[in-house]
DNA sequence: AAGCAGTCCAACCGCGGTTCT
DNA sequence: AAGAACCGCGGTTGGACTGCT
């Protein structure tokens, strides 16, 4: 009755990955694609799980990821998305052909997050901090008056949706934002720079009225116009390919040209490690 | 030079939905 | 139909690295 277990845990590896292990899975899943993930570690000579495999594919070892640092574009559409979206990191990462979700997932975690509080901006809300505090310490004024003087519940929800409705509309239309905008301003070592204005503009659109739908389709023609992308969209992986492992990778790449993907593996300068394996070595 | 704190990121863990027997 | 594994996702962790004192 049900299925095989996916792995026995006993005398299986953790831990970081050596070159010669992810030698044996690139070869392999070049050979002969992805079927299942629970086999990929015993037909590759693994002593790893399947999912460690996985993991290991799509987050390193997969030929169409994008390296290198994100890019201002990259940074602030992720803030775009992550504002209609949350953390739903794989659906922000489908937008960003060869990155993966726990890569922007950490640069989120460890650099985003940072700059929208420096910047006076919860990342969770996506609103403004201090005007978030002063509608906090409003209501906590309000209820400590009404604690002491005879406002009916009535008058109470009132208030509270009318500080609410403050709250929208200080949101809504940048321009409820003066002390946003004063500290993007004072902040000395962000002032000046393009990012900063980026950063004011994505706020500006999507505290406005923004038509997301619109905003998204855009943001795809955009992103569909840069050379990076197009250089994705003419590889010979495709994002749709790498993000659906039921179709097998080894088919896609005996389709189209695989001396084209060694080429594109040359130019990715992180793979240092594979820079000093011999080629023949690599594809034999 | 040593110790410490902060940063970054690869990898693991656990959960929920899906698929299979 | 039920139970168990598979898969993908998001949260978290641990260790390497860097900069400061």
């Amino acid at each position: 009755m049900g299925r095989q277990p996916c792995c026995d845990k006993v005398g299986l590896k953790r831990g970081p990955w050596t070159i010669e292990e992810d030698h044996k899975l690139m070869n392999f899943i070049l050979n002969n694609g992805i079927h299942c993930w629970r086999m990929v570690p015993k037909l590759a000579g693994l002593l790893r799980c399947g999912k460690s495999c996985r993991l290991r594919w799509i987050n390193y070892l997969r030929p169409d990821l994008k390296r290198g640092a994100f890019t201002e574009t990259e940074e602030n559409q992720i803030i775009q998305l992550h504002t209609c979206l949350g953390n739903r990191w794989s659906k922000i990462a489908s937008h960003f052909p060869g990155r993966t979700d726990n890569e922007i997932k950490n640069h989120w975690n460890t650099r985003i997050k940072k700059r929208l509080k420096h910047l006076g901006v919860d990342p969770l809300t996506h609103k403004p901090i201090e005007q978030k505090e002063n509608i906090e310490e409003n209501k906590q004024t309000i209820t400590r008056e009404d604690s002491s003087s005879s406002i009916s519940q009535g008058q109470e929800e009132s208030q509270d949706s009318g500080l609410e409705a403050k709250l929208q509309q200080d949101g809504n239309g940048n321009k409820g934002f003066p002390e946003f905008n004063d500290k993007l301003q004072n902040v000395p070592e962000l002032a000046g720079f393009d990012e900063t204005n980026d950063l004011l503009k994505n706020y500006e659109m999507f505290c406005g009225s923004l038509d997301l739908g619109t905003f998204l389709l855009n943001q795809g023609t955009n992103t569909s116009n840069t050379s990076t992308s197009n250089s994705y969209s003419t590889s010979s992986f495709s994002v749709e390919e790498s993000n659906n492992p039921s179709i097998s990778i080894g088919e896609s790449i005996q389709e189209h040209s695989l001396q084209k993907w060694v080429d594109s593996v040359d130019s990715m300068l992180s793979w240092d490690g594979f820079n000093n394996l011999e080629q023949d070595l690599f594809f034999f």
